[in-house]
DNA sequence: AATGTAGTCAACCGCTGGCGG
DNA sequence: TCCGCCAGCGGTTGACTACAT
């Protein structure tokens, strides 16, 4: 909320600033550049060979006197990325190799973003230069391989993208009830929409959530959005027990543990206890509670090749969009 | 061929900490 | 000790390009 208050501020003064700054006079602090004169956006070569020339000749000196003593109408801070970031000679340009690449990924796994520090250790490389590298390449492959980019441990979302395949086929098996069933559809239809409802109801909450979280500590986000999730998804699972109920009482809800690669793992089961009666409603089975990500019950890394939706095969991508449109519309014609 | 979408990366913005007066 | 200036840093933006539809 403050971070949308402070935008918009930024943006009134982004706009006012000009006119502010003419008629400051001498209150606060001084721009650094005068924003009306000084030149931005992409360099030319012409102001590249005078910046370089100025620097091969005096060193930059005073970044903030210097684009006067240049002879370039740039602000010194953009002179001085300039030349750090493109035009520094020892700048080292095109692919990173896989020794650059390891490097980055096991300094970033100890100083997190620190980028100024991480370029040190990589001669020729500047540091934004190896934080784009890292937003465009590195976190990608991190999270292809089943690894959180920010806390380098394996992915902690990994069960809740698993979960997906499960309430959708409860989801769809709801409509299949509901279409196929003789009993009173009209009375099922609404339990049966509502129950779709809280399905993508809890999929875009998770969605919206958790980015928020994570942007002031990823950390805490990782357990407890998914803590969160995963309780709402108990309810669903109940939910979903309710509704899709073709067997009477017998049908049952609770929570047990199932060994997965030999570890413990709490999960709340839906069944029936007449399986011959209501084959097209496969058990329920939904992890009850995040485990802490060091609790010898949470699932090792390697555990999760099988669940990994985009290891196994790229067609398996989960993509939102056809996901939301399964859930509201299968069964519906 | 035209349009839309996603990926990339140079450059900008605003904050922080060091330093000197 | 306080204050202002400055360079450096990390996050974000937006222009450009490649690819898909």
């Amino acid at each position: 909320m403050s971070a949308c208050v402070d935008r918009v501020v930024g943006f009134v003064f982004h706009l006012l600033g000009p006119l502010i700054g003419s008629c400051r006079g001498d209150m606060g602090r001084p721009p650094c550049c005068d924003e009306m004169v000084v030149k931005k956006g992409p360099w030319t070569p012409e102001e590249d060979k005078k910046l370089v020339e100025y620097i091969q000749r005096h060193g930059h000196g005073s970044w903030r006197n210097l684009p006067k003593n240049a002879g370039l109408n740039r602000c010194g801070k953009s002179c001085r990325l300039r030349w750090t970031n493109y035009l520094r000679p020892d700048v080292k340009r095109g692919k990173f190799s896989e020794d650059e690449e390891q490097i980055i990924i096991h300094l970033h796994s100890i100083l997190g973003n620190k980028w100024s520090t991480i370029s040190r250790r990589l001669p020729g490389r500047t540091d934004n230069e190896i934080k784009n590298y890292w937003n465009t390449h590195l976190k990608k492959k991190l999270l292809l391989m089943g690894v959180d980019p920010v806390t380098h441990a394996p992915r902690t979302d990994l069960d809740l993208l698993a979960l997906l395949p499960v309430l959708l086929a409860a989801a769809t098996g709801l409509g299949n009830l509901g279409s196929s069933s003789n009993d009173a559809p009209g009375l099922q239809a609404d339990p049966v929409h509502l129950v779709r409802l809280r399905v993508v109801q809890t999929l875009i909450q998770a969605m919206t959530t958790a980015p928020s979280i994570d942007a002031m500590n990823p950390l805490a986000a990782a357990s407890l959005g998914r803590t969160q999730l995963n309780q709402q998804l108990v309810g669903l699972a109940r939910d979903l027990s309710a509704v899709a109920n073709p067997c009477g009482s017998s049908f049952q809800t609770g929570t047990k543990t199932e060994s997965c690669s030999g570890i413990a793992v709490p999960v709340v089961f839906s069944s029936c206890a007449a399986p011959t009666a209501c084959s097209i409603h496969p058990p329920i089975s939904i992890p009850q509670e995040s485990a802490p990500m060091d609790s010898p019950a949470s699932i090792p890394f390697e555990d999760w090749h099988g669940l990994n939706p985009g290891e196994s095969d790229a067609d398996d991508m989960i993509c939102w969009k056809d996901i939301i449109d399964q859930i509201c519309w299968t069964g519906q014609s």
